[in-house]
DNA sequence: GTCTATAATTCGATAGAC
DNA sequence: GTCTATCGAATTATAGAC
């Protein structure tokens, strides 16, 4: 509505611009209301209202509302997965080849950490991402099933690093680690926060990662 | 509820027996399909069709779908908790209301895992509360924000047993280790088992909270 | 209490004009 | 690419007969 008027407006030839621009208005909206209010709970209606859009516009770009959730978390869970990749690698070529414990565990929990500060740009995908997670669809189930191969990077690590415990014990200690990441959502906070009577607070993101990897390190080292 | 079910089986005058037995047919196929597929992909049809009822049979008993969500939701939490509370209790009693910070964890930990138990009567309850805390109603959210009063006689216990910790640093660590309990659904032990390649069986339900506690334990340690 | 029939919405998706 | 108008399907909830 108008967007495209407006743009249209100043200029004769912004087709390309336009396009683009509508698409992507689509999927920053989407997933902010998936996020908030979870996927089933958001209507096509309710996203290209938010974006200022048509109607018609997600099933135009992205094809039907399941595959634009879907799109969303392709991109999303390939950015955070390249920012740990990214740190563990480095976390390898500072230890030749054998991190201790807590680096490893920093590459899995730092990236998507950093994303939930109240000032980051991502902090709203974070959320997305925990929500997807429990309540995607069944093409989303699938590849949280099937794709396995960024955690498996992190579950070698930890074996090396813990050389002395079963395969087993490590597989479910990281079981444990990433629930308590999963854990993370806003809701969650907010029970927190009236549990401990306002003693808590999640803005401090460096604190409360701080807090996790010691906890799960301990965990670790148990 | 379900008492006048029992009582009224063993007299002449059964026809209150057929009364609950459809309320409790309803109840019990309700919480089985919210379990395995989610509260917005079961309809009512679903409901009263695998209940073997008639489809008034949810409004007629429950009032609405969203109430018998929150009834199921009620009845199981309290059951739950009833669980953790008397444990906490007996923990209390042997020792002289200082209980050791295993024995704290053990008593909100247990519970819940030995419903996790393959064979257990309250399998499927415990992955309902897992799903009804994140995909639930907003009327369901509000109570998990606002009661968290068995929540606080466990969080006095840990403070009591670890004084020298910042109450604020207690606070985070139950949320880590409840964090660890709300990743135990059926989905996450599928992925879990792909990562390990088979490695990993969650059928022990008494080694997996043996897990459980040492790694929790060694992180309110640390 | 149970059942059938249906009311009253809401939703995702699309055809067709521009 | 955008927009309007609408289709067709699915849903919850209820009225009224038995």
């Amino acid at each position: 509505m108008s967007p495209t008027t407006d743009a249209a407006a100043s200029h004769e030839v912004d087709a390309s611009e336009s396009e683009a621009a509508t698409k992507n208005l689509v999927f920053v909206a989407a997933e902010r209301l998936f996020a908030l209010h979870g996927f089933q709970n958001v209507s096509v209606r309710d996203i290209t209202a938010a974006a200022g859009v048509n109607l018609a516009s997600v099933n135009y770009h992205f094809g039907s509302k399941d595959a634009l959730l879907f799109e969303i978390f392709k991109r999303r869970t390939a950015e955070l997965n390249r920012e740990r990749a990214k740190m563990l690698h480095e976390a390898n070529d500072r230890n030749v080849g054998s991190p201790p414990l807590r680096e490893i565990l920093a590459a899995l929990l730092t990236p998507p950490l950093r994303w939930l500060a109240p000032d980051h740009e991502r902090r709203i995908s974070l959320q997305f991402l925990i929500r997807a997670r429990s309540e995607g669809t069944d093409e989303i189930r699938q590849v949280l099933k099937t794709d396995v191969s960024h955690l498996r990077r992190f579950s070698d690590a930890l074996l090396r690093a813990r050389p002395d415990l079963s395969p087993e014990e490590v597989y479910w200690r990281l079981h444990f680690t990433l629930g308590m990441l999963h854990n993370n959502r806003f809701a969650e906070f907010d029970r927190l926060n009236v549990l401990s009577e306002g003693q808590t607070s999640e803005a401090d993101v460096v604190a409360l990662l701080d807090r996790m990897l010691s906890f799960a390190e301990a965990g670790f080292r148990a």
